[in-house]
DNA sequence: TGAATAACAGAGTGTGACTATGATATAACC
DNA sequence: GGTTATATCATAGTCACACTCTGTTATTCA
């Protein structure tokens, strides 16, 4: 029983090769004849299964993207603080992009700016995905961990928006080279750009009193108000 | 001799025109037809002018780039120190942005993600702008306003994604309704992000010395490391 | 007014998405 | 194993649209 149906195994090749030449070519300039061949089909068949050439396309990253989140998902109870599970999150985006390179190209070249794609059930994951980050600042914000005024949907436009521009120039332009070497420098960025002022606790003050006098009986420290 | 030439007037028509319907109903659905139609001419005449329909497309930003560009550079030279030069790029963008919803579409949704644009004179003229920002990053490295170890490709990256998520955002989904309410919060989240520390003169300590015994010679007042 | 140029309508080509059909191969079930 | 149901196939055909070609008409400019 576990053989897979000849169906499931038919339709997943005209997937892969649908991904392998839309990636390669281009969503307009690749053909449906192209995509069958590769897939060892003919047109007719793919047709069968996709009711259009866009269907066919938004089909694509619907499982990988499931499984991302999950995986993402399973990882989360194990972390303690928004902080570390925010860079956690943006270090999946990130692997999953740079593993996947074809997959990637598809969804910032093809995908993230297309009306329908809103509508599909891939985007829907894509959403949720979106969601967990969001809640993840909120959180940090309620605890304390992130300033006050934080806006959350400022911040996670900042995130999305700075993974998607740099994905997209690398499939674009090849530069940069290698992403995974991006994310720490950029949430220690956007970290320090929202994390909540140090507790004054962490600044600590030695008097060496040298002299022969006597220690006077009191000192009171008065720190100057924070400017915001 | 204020008179344009009946060539250009006719030119600059199809121009609008194909603006307007390829924002309204995106590059691929949009036809020739259409265009010459709204534009009062016949389809021979726009391939009179432009020699394919991906050609009229990459010509359309040309214009009114150029003139965004120049706007920004003679604001430059009145302005002081790289925090105010990169808000008031920041702000220069997501006006032109938010003033002309249809270029902006253009830019964001069919542009952006298109191979053969990067091989075209208004790509130059973005690219212009993108040097003019990150000379800006540079700049406030070196005099010490940034911190040393900032990337500044990263803080462009940064920036300029996240304008380009908030922008096709707002294109997609109609939201945020107001993208430059957004320039401060986001420029201030940054700006806090690569600013260099704070000298520590600007942490005043009042010593408020009370009690009978004489004030000691000296008081060395050591601050602990900073921590990185 | 006359010569040069631009714009035109309309017919024609080629490509590629998608449909329809009937024949053939494959799977499923008794 | 044989029969039925289902998938796959090749093929031919439709349609829309980018783009070309041609000869005619309108505009511009001297």
């Amino acid at each position: 029983m576990s053989k897979i149906s000849p169906k499931a195994e038919r339709r997943e090749r005209i997937i892969e090769s649908a991904l392998k030449i839309f990636a390669e070519k281009g969503f307009q300039d690749a053909t449906i004849s192209e995509i069958s061949k590769a897939a060892g089909v003919s047109d007719a068949t793919v047709y069968e299964y996709f009711n259009s050439k866009e269907e066919l396309l938004f089909t694509i990253p619907e499982d990988i993207t499931v499984e991302t989140i999950r995986e993402t998902e399973r990882v989360m109870p194990f972390l303690r603080g928004a902080e570390s599970k925010l860079r956690a999150i943006v270090q999946s985006y990130v692997t999953i992009y740079e593993q996947n390179p074809e997959y990637a190209n598809l969804i910032m070249l093809h995908l993230k700016t297309n009306r329908n794609f809103l509508r599909t059930r891939a985007f829907e994951v894509v959403r949720d995905a979106a969601r967990m980050l969001l809640e993840c600042i909120k959180e940090g914000i309620e605890t304390g961990t992130f300033r006050k005024n934080t806006d959350p949907y400022l911040v996670r436009s900042i995130i999305l928006g700075t993974i998607e521009h740099l994905c997209t120039r690398k499939h674009l332009q090849g530069q940069p080279e290698n992403m995974l070497s991006q994310v720490d420098p950029m949430v220690d960025l956007i970290l320090s750009g929202i994390r909540a002022p140090q507790e004054q606790q962490n600044i600590s003050i030695h008097l060496h009193m040298t002299g022969t006098a006597k220690a006077p009986e009191t000192i009171t420290i008065v720190p100057e108000e924070r400017k915001p």
